[in-house]
DNA sequence: GAGTTTTGTAACGGAGCGTTACAGGACCGG
DNA sequence: CCGGTCCTGTAACGCTCCGTTACAAAACTC
């Protein structure tokens, strides 16, 4: 299971995007970038991120709107990208709510620094790095991700391998959705495919032996032919 | 009773101290200064401060092995001061636990408003100079980072050696989260781990041996494989 | 129904991890 | 400064996990 954060970078500016990402990833994170706001909601929607790098001069939406929006909704930390120096003092005293911010143009690895500098301070007041709050509960099998356990519904622990768990919290976090197998491989590795992998598939296997009465006729993981893997049950977080 | 912000400027310069001093003031804070380690640890023992100001470079203790110390004992907020844009430096200086940094020389508007920034920060967060926080208290058991003590559900005293202790603190503080050797090994210790370093594995080995009920099946502190380790139990602060 | 693509799973081997043994280092009392 | 004790990092061994490969079964196409 892959636990390193993941950071969004939204700016326009394409060289901003894979730079900053290309190094971020270099030192351990895992990295998705927007040009503008739809495409920032787009994937926010969509995963789960641990931090957002905000430009401030964006095309549509500008920086401080989105800024204030992300702050009514979530706790997402915030490193807000100010292309000027002057206003730097302003900024601050605009109390946007962003947790930091750097002036453009900015090192990479001052930019590295800061950024974990924030996730450090986040961490303390449960933010969105991990809403691990709650179990998991699905026709009586309960997923306990503090604990990561899994109990059958007579109250059974399942012994699951860190693997297993992983990718059960990917399909469990996300039911009744097909999920490809790139998109299972970057939730629970954080890589991207190589030709011929056929991880996933092998630990769908090993996962559906553990957890479904009858492996061979699936029931909660089903196989979505050139699709990917659905889970089917209806879950409900407590 | 005065209520406004109490900021401590640890330089060895006095220029800055003066210079900074007066410029706080001015802006509404109470201000007190130390040239090095030994004066500021005699202000801090009988006063209240919501904020130090700390420069990197200092005779005797330098700045680095005051802000470690610092975070080990309390949460002041800490802003560090880095001579040199001497980005190594500046960037342990986060990692060490500071909240934020600036680099000499610096706009005194810029000082104001960062100090400002990390005020808002700390606010939520039980600020002021509360030394060590309470007893941290997980299923019967008490760890009291002031004794540096660990009893058992029966209030039988463990025996930890620093290392085990360390360790175990950082892991409590952060219950229910996966966190990577590589961060265990900054909480603990302060550094990089090295090619093929398994001291927090063989520390968690022993933590284990004299925590857990039964060690090969740990129910406390689960290794996550791949991932690192999580303390699986809710903590509560007292 | 033959051919093609996709998926399931057994088997193998490399990598991650727990544990022990050992040795260098810190600490302490004298 | 010295010897003993305790602590902790490193090396090594064995076990488990999981990615890869290979082949068979299933699904789909025409």
């Amino acid at each position: 299971m892959d636990v390193s954060p993941h950071i969004l970078v939204v700016d326009d500016d394409r060289e901003i995007r894979d730079l900053t990402g290309r190094y971020l990833r270099k030192h351990g994170f895992r990295v998705e970038s927007a040009a503008d706001a739809k495409a920032m909601d787009r994937l926010l929607r969509d995963g789960r991120f641990d931090l957002i790098v905000l430009d401030l001069m964006l095309p549509g939406e500008d920086g401080l709107s989105i800024c204030r929006r992300l702050r009514a909704s979530t706790r997402i930390p915030i490193l807000m990208l100010t292309a000027v120096a002057e206003d730097t003092d302003r900024i601050i005293g605009l109390e946007i709510g962003a947790d930091d911010y750097l002036t453009k143009p900015f090192n990479p690895r001052e930019l590295l620094a800061r950024i974990r500098a924030v996730l450090r301070r986040a961490e303390g007041a449960g933010s969105a790095a991990d809403p691990v709050e709650g179990v998991l509960i699905f026709s009586g099998w309960r997923l306990d991700p503090a604990r990561r356990e899994l109990r059958d519904p007579q109250g059974v622990l399942i012994e699951l391998t860190a693997g297993e768990f992983g990718l059960l919290m990917a399909l469990v976090e996300r039911p009744r959705r097909v999920l490809s197998r790139d998109r299972l491989l970057d939730l629970t590795k954080g890589r991207d495919a190589q030709p011929f992998d056929r991880s996933i598939d092998v630990q769908v296997s090993r996962l559906r032996r553990k957890i479904e009465p009858d492996p061979k006729n699936p029931d909660m993981i089903k196989t979505v032919r050139s699709g990917g893997y659905i889970f089917t049950l209806p879950v409900e977080r407590r």
